[in-house]
DNA sequence: TGGAATAATAAGGTCGGCCATAAGATTATC
DNA sequence: GATAATCTTATGGCCGACCTTATTATTCCA
């Protein structure tokens, strides 16, 4: 009771802009898409948005951030990830269903609740699927590596991130290993946007190109 | 994201009716007072909670949660006296303030995120207010003491827990130190509905009734 | 026993967030 | 430059949970 100061809904949006696209102007259709909501509903609730200054619309361009609407989403990311850190490292949650389980908490959390829990963490940097914490004072540096998909053929990186949201997905990339830290070979890309054939921890496994999407790896790894 | 089977408004109705009279009938009146409703409002939700078999509505005698409630109701209780406890002991955060923060949480609290918070906490078996946590088994044992404006003027009493769940009304009694464990002399009581005086660590405090309704005690204190 | 207090019901309204359907605007592509 | 794909807007509808106002029913108590 209490808390919300902006709407769970508003926040979903918000945050899922920010996972997109950062700063960038993010095309409407995909919002919906990954909102698992009806392109139609997802102009409305943008015009909502654009009406309380969180977000700039330009029709048939896309959609992006305003300096508050980012300031909310961080805010919004932080609390998130700092429940994952929780749900995984001190209630020993299975690592799949922790973004799930941490998405719901997110929004019942008041700004005392999330400052005592960095501080009972640690004030830890990054979440256990890779991804940085936005700090109290709203400082956020996004990663810098490529989506796994975008990386060449034959080069050896490391994964430094899994950006997937959804359980199903994240068990996936977990049963073939593509963790934080691990250390992946693209053998083959298949033509027709098939899938990649990789080798991780000597084992060869086959992904699909909308799966690597979520995996982002740094190019040039510190070996 | 996810986690609602029940409403939080649902939840929130029976954790209210399970706060004021476990099984017992409570007049909708109280309440709407309660859940900050008017009574209009509470009708219509008690009778959309009734032909969910979640409370059994008798007109103009009161309401009474179902077994299928009541289930429900020590669920939610279960969820959000964790959380008490998590938010008191771990994240240090004012004890006036528990309730009302874990009462947003625990409508956002999957049963595997529960279960692993009991386990991480240890299995406490009452909160930071001193009441008993329903166990995970659905076994609760309400406390068998009785209010504070009840007692016996003259009588020396043990607090054994805060009823209150308001953060002003908490912090008034914690001010006054009436707290979980206190030792409290009722010194006199005001005719007219007026306070109590009472003398709790030697020291003299004035308690309105309704306040000291909040405060239930053990009327023969094992000393 | 007759009011006062309380409870219940009815009717109509608001708001947020979603839906479908349909029509028009723009952009991208061949 | 035509057509397909995408985006936008409009209209109307739904649902949950609340609201007000008004009417009727019941209970309690002096």
């Amino acid at each position: 009771m209490s808390v919300p100061q902006f709407s769970e809904s508003t926040e979903m949006y918000l945050k899922a802009m920010l996972e997109m696209g950062n700063r960038e102007v993010v095309a409407i259709g995909r919002l919906a898409e990954r909102l698992g909501v009806t392109p139609v509903s997802a102009n409305e609730m943008i015009r909502r948005l654009g009406e309380q200054g969180l977000v700039a619309h330009t029709p048939y361009k896309g959609v992006a951030l305003t300096e508050r609407g980012h300031e909310v989403a961080r805010d919004v990311m932080r609390r998130q990830r700092l429940w994952e850190v929780f749900l995984y490292e001190h209630l020993k949650i299975e690592w799949a269903k922790i973004y799930e389980l941490a998405c719901s908490l997110e929004h019942a959390t008041a700004p005392e609740v999330t400052e005592a829990l960095a501080e009972f963490l640690g004030n830890p940097k990054t979440c256990p699927r890779g991804n940085p914490i936005p700090a109290a004072d709203g400082s956020f540096r996004p990663l810098d590596g490529v989506p796994l998909s975008a990386a060449e053929v034959g080069a050896t990186v490391r994964v430094l991130a899994v950006n997937a949201t959804a359980t199903d997905v994240l068990k996936h990339l977990q049963e073939r290993n593509l963790l934080p830290g691990a250390v992946v070979t693209i053998v083959e890309a298949a033509p027709l946007q098939g899938p990649l054939t990789l080798r991780v921890d000597g084992r060869e496994v086959a992904l699909g190109l909308s799966l690597a999407e979520f995996v982002i790896v740094k190019s040039n790894p510190t070996q």
